[in-house]
DNA sequence: CCGCACACTGTAAACGTTTACGGCGAGCGA
DNA sequence: TCGCTCGCCGTAAACGTTTACAGTGTGCGG
């Protein structure tokens, strides 16, 4: 037990070659006898011999891993991206590392060492500061940022957060005529959600209502959901529709409106945000924006590898585009066994009013679905 | 760019000392004058220096990286399960080194390689073959397995997936009278549900009544479980209750029997497994059972991080208790302001029929209240 | 028969640490 | 003054690879 494997000397020991030999035969170089890699083989073999990643790293300088940081590790949308990223790493043959600084205090100091035992490094929306991202890649450590604005000489994957808020907020203002709406969800610390709420208060310009001065701050949890459903019920004057940062707040929301006899979308409406795999199947089913989390991952995870393999820092920008997924809880009549929304007439409903059928469902293939906007190689 | 960082000896140079000196400096130890000491601190600061992992690692024999192996990772579980982990991981100064498997045909050779880049390695349930796991502990890489029946020999953390379908299943038996009952999920190549499926039927054979033949199969997602739905609609006697494998399917089953025009749980049923985030939001909220996810992950790394300190092999159990969380999708009457389920007389709703308070709802610390109940040290 | 190309293999120097060991002063007791 | 201890620091040998370079032997053309 805990035996410390056989090295390239004990396998060149026994066949009684040099190590150089083991070691070109153990990768499969050419200009081997076939005698001697027969006998190299079958030392090998023998004594179960694997070549050490320490010695190998330290002559390659490559770790052979990627790291990926996230601000926590829960709910549905992170594990599709870290999924997505996993996916192109592996592909590549590397390994992914993993971090979730969660509330930690120390987490510049946790990034910093995973730095150092990584071949690059991919950090997620508002985790770190933006000082620290630069200075690790001053310190010449390929860093790619995601789900957040771009950072000057820093790659960048991002999904579109603006137009589709702007398009669903502007269905539910013009389509459905809804006068008096309030966002819910944290500006803060959240690049994604200050776009989102920037897309919610343009629709009310466009209209020209007056948005509500500043989102119901909540964070993006279901218990948060229920809080921000209380507050919106203590309101004076209460708003026709709440527009949700994401698919938890709206859950909350959507049963503790529906458990305090507020009828949904009948009194309030309700949307979410991130289509995730349970907002097809809440009550009633949920409109909300769908975003490529899995193609974000593997955008993020294919820059990053370009990075590594220049050597040289990059310009790269890609945004993903993202659709609005009309349910029924904003107020449109929905079928859940075809999963379409039933209506006739017009195909756009941000203009004219009729749902349209081509936004509806987001399928298994969706990931293509989105577009790359924007793609700027170095 | 991708400057390779300044070495122990470019520093001894700056700093006109041994790089025997710079490296004790870095690592803080004793037996330094306070004048050298100075030097050398100035010099690092001032070529920005940091210890190579390569070198150390190689020395030291140790990655510091803990490695976990999953068969996906999505879904709100796994999610869960490598938070707890993850958590442990840093606090005990590794990182973590992640792979998914999915439905990759090499997860062998991945495994393989990721045992030879982390320290120790965790795996989950049917995720590679009892034969791989001998191996790997025969090599001498500390592994231990997770939410599986134990392996000679290896230790193990599972959560005990038997007594509380037992207990749930008998519920619905013996308190809501129900007499026709199907279960489903998929049994190959997931241990837990082998074990849920068990109780499920011994559940039957204590009242006396005949158990189904098999379970209706299906996988562990929202879409399966209304695909299951359509069938249970479909059969010749449909069944009072379905207990489903998981909470996805769950999911899928109720808002496929609501849209189906079938009253959940007026005429049929529903509970689900795990407890995770939207049970409780659901409509109707889900009775399922909760298993303590995250305290999984933490008793494994917990356990992995001993083992690889002794070096030796230990024999090490652990089994965490679950519960049943009665909500309303069994029939029970339950209001969601409260989230507690509302009954009034006995307290053991498994023998005498009225829901009991404290099994309700999992709060934000039921991690700490799952016992841990069988635990033998090596 | 000589020399050269070529296929194969060995030698040794990296890669960047840690650490056992030894050297060198200074201080101090005798 | 001698010698011992002790604090400080340098030397050098690991750790397990990869790889430039040098060697060996064989075949073959001239």
């Amino acid at each position: 037990m805990g035996a410390k494997g056989p090295t390239l000397h004990q396998v060149a020991d026994r066949a009684g070659v040099s190590i150089a030999t083991v070691s070109r035969v153990a990768r499969g170089l050419d200009h081997i006898s076939a005698e001697t890699r027969g006998r190299v083989l079958a030392a090998i073999d023998e004594l179960n011999y694997r070549p050490s990643h320490f010695g190998r790293a330290l002559v390659k300088r490559r770790h052979g891993t990627l790291g990926i940081v996230f601000p926590g590790l829960r709910g549905p949308y992170y594990a599709e991206v870290i999924h997505g990223f996993e996916v192109e790493a592996v592909a590549a043959g590397m390994s992914l590392l993993i971090l979730g600084t969660e509330l930690l205090p120390n987490a510049d100091t946790q990034v910093l060492g995973m730095a150092d035992r990584a071949d690059g490094l991919a950090v997620m929306g508002g985790t770190i500061g933006d000082d620290l991202i630069q200075r690790l890649a001053a310190r010449g450590v390929p860093i790619v940022t995601m789900a957040r604005p771009q950072l000057a000489g820093i790659p960048n994957a991002r999904v579109d957060n603006y137009a589709s808020t702007l398009a669903l907020v502007t269905h539910l203002i013009q389509y459905h005529g809804y006068d008096r709406l309030e966002f819910v969800g944290n500006i803060m610390g959240a690049p994604d959600a200050v776009e989102r709420w920037r897309g919610f208060v343009q629709a009310h310009l466009d209209a020209e209502l007056t948005p509500p001065d500043e989102p119901l701050s909540s964070a993006y949890e279901q218990a948060s959901g229920v809080q921000a459903a209380l507050r919106v019920l203590d309101l004076a004057r209460r708003p026709r529709a709440v527009v949700c940062g994401n698919d938890e707040i709206a859950t909350g929301m959507l049963s503790t409106l529906a458990a305090s006899g507020v009828r949904v979308p009948d009194e309030i409406a309700v949307t979410g945000w991130d289509d995730g795999p349970f907002a097809r199947y809440a009550t009633p089913p949920l409109t909300t924006v769908s975003q490529p989390a899995r193609a974000l991952g593997q955008q993020t995870a294919r820059t990053l590898l370009v990075l590594i393999e220049r050597g040289e820092s990059i310009e790269h920008e890609v945004v993903l585009t993202t659709e609005p997924i009309i349910r029924a809880s904003c107020g449109c009549p929905f079928d859940p066994a075809t999963g379409f929304t039933m209506a006739n007439g017009d195909r756009n409903p941000f203009k004219e009013g009729a749902p349209i059928d081509e936004l509806i469902e987001a399928d298994s293939t969706a990931n293509t679905r989105h577009r790359e906007i924007a793609l700027t190689g170095g």
